[in-house]
RNA sequence: GUGGGUAUAGCUCAGUUGGUUAGAGCGCCAGAUUGUGGCUCUGGAGGCCAUGGGUUCGAAUCUCAUUAUCCACCCCA
């Protein structure tokens, strides 16, 4: 039986000539939170199982079927994270920080595992930029963490993605509208396509966002969420948008938007990608969350997570990206005597600061000049016996082909002065 | 978990109604009077035609199954 050489499933490569893509995704969403005084934590790949049924809901879809969960050799029951929040929450709590400073201002970069059938901007490994704020009860609060959100995107000069936002309400609110919603829905079930007849017993609020045609008209004139909202969510939820208007930031009310994970309370909201429809980033406040995990700790929180495969695709469908530059400087060498020169002299070089590279296949100089330009080298320079001996090298621009003659010894210095141009 | 499409070289794909040693472009390697890249030309390497059965004198081609992949639903980043 031959060696599978495949990828598992719903995971990938990050490729030689592609990685460039992510370091720059990964540095904005880094400038990004620096700039709004979130500071970076990193965690476990793997948690005990029973910290995200906790956090997320156990009725949840992820965590009814799509956690990667497995017996360690202690038979501890471990799953490797579908998400970071509710691992951000168990640092807070653990190491106390929510006793510190506050807020508590958190930015993280993770894989995260979903056992999911793979699909477009779907993958069973992925990858997230998330931030989360714990400790502010305002609506500024919430302002501040869209605000995030939206920045990133800007930077990743992403201009197109809508932002909606919603309220679903505090817990108690809520169930006030599901009843409301289940007596309308109820009404014209027969009518409902199938999912949403179930949906109408397990999560009712889900139906809204259905896109078969009938289930979207009758959703059309269903009570709406912001119609039951208690007076503090509605406050709440009222001052955030004007926060939001005199910020200049565009959004869409949409009632539409329910979050699937439980810990979801009060505001909810996504950037989503206009052409393929997709959500771009998504968070919310979860006031609950913490209390579940500790029941002697009450501290409120929000947050928010975007897809790095998902703005990955975005930005190359827009031809953002610019590949990286190439080496300062290519040292082709003729000869044995030669190859030992351009060591010591690419490691002059390198130690000065300049990307430069030499030759390790022993290749002709018509190979390494072709290699040079295939590496898009700025300059190069060819060392043989007449170099050795004088000290003397020919230095080549690769753009316009123009010579410059240096000394072997004063190589680094003269490309500083000819690369800044 | 449900439904649909696809599977031939590293990549993008041809391959006729089933018929000899399976093709192109790109990429890679090497050359075109032995010290200078890009353009051009020549040559080369590289395929168990996803895997396993079946039909047939004969299968990349028809058929079934498996696997992988893509897309949609569900859900989400």
């Amino acid at each position: 039986m031959a060696l599978e050489l495949k990828a598992p499933r719903g995971t990938g490569d990050v490729l030689p000539g592609d990685s460039y893509k992510w370091q720059w995704v990964e540095q904005m969403a880094r400038e990004t939170a620096a700039s709004f005084g979130f500071r970076e934590v990193r965690f476990p790949t793997f948690e005990y199982t029973e910290l995200f049924e906790r956090g997320m809901g156990d009725t949840t879809d992820v965590v009814q079927k799509e956690m990667y969960t497995f017996l360690d050799k202690g038979e501890r029951s471990i799953t490797l994270r579908p998400e970071g929040t509710a691992s951000v929450a168990r640092v807070c709590l653990e190491h106390g920080l929510f006793g510190g400073l506050l807020p508590l201002k958190l930015f993280y970069l993770i894989s995260a595992f979903r056992y999911e059938k793979p699909q477009a901007g779907r993958f069973r490994e992925f990858h997230q930029f998330g931030a989360e704020l714990y400790g502010s009860a305002s609506p500024v609060a919430d302002k501040e963490v869209i605000e995030l959100a939206g920045s990133f995107l800007q930077k990743l000069q992403i201009k197109d993605a809508v932002l909606h936002i919603n309220s679903i309400g505090c817990p108690e609110c809520r169930k006030t509208y599901h009843d409301a919603l289940r007596t309308y829905f109820e009404s014209r079930s027969v009518d409902l396509c199938g999912t949403c007849q179930d949906r109408l017993k397990r999560n009712p609020m889900r139906i809204l966002d259905c896109k078969s045609p009938v289930c979207k008209e009758i959703a059309s004139s269903a009570p709406l969420i912001l119609d039951y909202i208690c007076n503090d969510c509605r406050e709440h939820f009222e001052s955030l948008k004007q926060g939001l208007t005199q910020d200049g930031i565009v959004f869409q009310v949409d009632p539409r938007i329910v979050r699937g994970l439980d810990y979801y309370t009060r505001t909810v909201f996504e950037f989503t990608d206009p052409q393929s429809g997709l959500a771009l980033a998504g968070g919310g406040r979860y006031d609950g969350l913490v209390r579940e995990l500790d029941p002697k700790m009450q501290i409120c929180g929000l947050g928010f997570a975007a897809g790095i495969e998902r703005l990955i695709s975005v930005l190359e469908q827009n031809g953002k990206f610019v590949p990286s530059a190439g080496p300062d400087l290519y040292l082709a060498s003729m000869g044995e005597a030669a190859v030992r020169f351009c060591g010591a002299l690419a490691m002059r070089c390198r130690a000065a600061g300049w990307k430069t590279e030499t030759d390790l296949m022993g290749r002709s100089l018509k190979a390494q000049m072709k290699y040079a330009d295939k590496l898009n080298a700025a300059f190069t320079v060819v060392v043989g016996e007449d170099e050795i001996a004088s000290g003397m090298l020919v230095l080549r621009n690769m753009r316009d082909g123009t010579r410059t003659e240096v000394k072997a010894e004063e190589l680094p210095v003269r490309l500083k002065e000819l690369l800044v141009e």
